[in-house]
DNA sequence: GGCAAAATGTCGCTTGACCGACACTCCCCA
DNA sequence: TGGGGAGTGTCGGTCAAGCGACATTTTGCC
């Protein structure tokens, strides 16, 4: 996953495009890069585009008051987001940050309604990505009210391969136990407690800011 | 909020909708009661109609194999739900529970699936629909992560009255604390404590059974 | 009116996650 | 190639939520 054209021809929704419309919105569409830890978007900036990551990883992330943080999605490349904020007409309610060097793809707000009033198949693919976001967050309340941390952490891991979401053939994320600690609802101290755990029972693989993906089936079936 | 009909009035999406059309997805929905406790589906039921609540308060709900509850939300009279199963194709991944006796209406899939396939409006609203649910699923992780019991019961009390969802005016709601407790992802002691706390702060008033919501953007803004 | 069931209010113990602390390892790059 | 910063592994104290327990209150219903 490296240009806009490779992750274009990837994402279902370019599928049932007329090749017309398809290449009016390749021009509109505007790419941008990031170091890691930069930060593309801040809560409360205005949604003014449908976003997609070509390459790198990002996450949304949202930052209490008393200082403790979340993150509600990492989204890796062939990711497309946002559509929610910007359905929405409303403000970004997360911060949207780069967790390493990343090349994300702008479809301007403009493109964006342009496809909703005029493409049935658009509409339908938003349907079903909003719907199966829903099924994420779902999963994540369910995970996180009835599960123990190293489940948790397995889902977590789970969801950033989500086949429909995340159409990348990659078994690999490059991402701290800190990180991961956000995701899951965890400290670091306890994700790396998990890790080990889910390691020695052959689901993934721990590396240096690196973890792989050996079971994908059994880390979402993990403890319970 | 009584009779199907008075529901169907409320409904956003009969608004844009022709009579005719209406009138046909009115003699196709079957109305059904419940009593209190009642189970009206379950998980891994098949979901063939979308659901409405006339009358009376449901909740989604899923059991741990541990035995632990969760509550994904609850619904008041005037909510619909189930979309997303529906839409998937796939069978509920939650119990749908009466709290109280309910009068349920039920929309056949066939019926739904006309509406998405003929009545643009109706593509319309479930895409606002499904994103307002969207962000209510967003806000309970969240509020989970980040806020203490007694702001997460107010956030959880905050979310039965989503004036888009539940286009119902009644500012009470007849719900025990170990509901409410399922709701929140608190200990039955631990909401009664938060509800004491949030009925001397004058957000709500409490009853034996009932909540009554004083304040709701009190509700929504405390402790956070 | 009175009984049973449901709901509420309160106590104290237990438990496990959080968090600070610190040593160590790994990677990048000057 | 070696120094600094980021990431990892591990310990133990602290603290708050969960939970069992039990008394009390309220309601519905015969």
């Amino acid at each position: 996953m490296r240009s806009l054209d490779d992750m274009l021809a990837l994402s279902t929704w370019t599928r049932e495009l007329p090749a017309e419309q398809l290449s009016r919105v390749r021009t509109a569409i505007v790419v941008r890069e990031f170091e890691a830890g930069a930060c593309i978007s801040r809560k409360g900036d205005p949604a003014n585009a449908w976003l997609g990551v070509i390459d790198g990883l990002i996450k949304l992330h949202s930052l209490s008051p008393a200082g403790k943080s979340v993150t509600f999605a990492g989204i890796p490349a062939g990711g497309w987001f946002a559509e929610g904020s910007v359905l929405k007409g409303q403000p970004f309610k997360y911060d949207i940050v780069a967790l390493r060097a990343s090349r994300i793809a702008f479809m301007p707000e403009a493109t964006f309604r342009w496809l909703l009033d005029t493409s049935i198949p658009f509409n339908r693919f938003l349907l079903k990505q909003l719907n199966e976001r829903l099924g994420q967050f779902i999963g994540m309340v369910e995970h996180d009210r009835l599960l123990d941390p190293d489940a948790r952490v397995a889902r977590a891991l789970a969801a950033l391969f989500n086949p429909y979401l995340y159409p990348d053939a990659s078994p690999q994320v490059q991402i701290s136990q800190e990180e991961l600690g956000y995701l899951a609802g965890a400290s670091r101290q306890r994700v790396n407690r998990s890790l080990q755990v889910l390691g020695k029972a052959g689901l993934i693989k721990v590396d240096y800011g690196l973890v792989t993906v050996l079971d994908l089936e059994g880390l979402q079936r993990f403890g319970g």
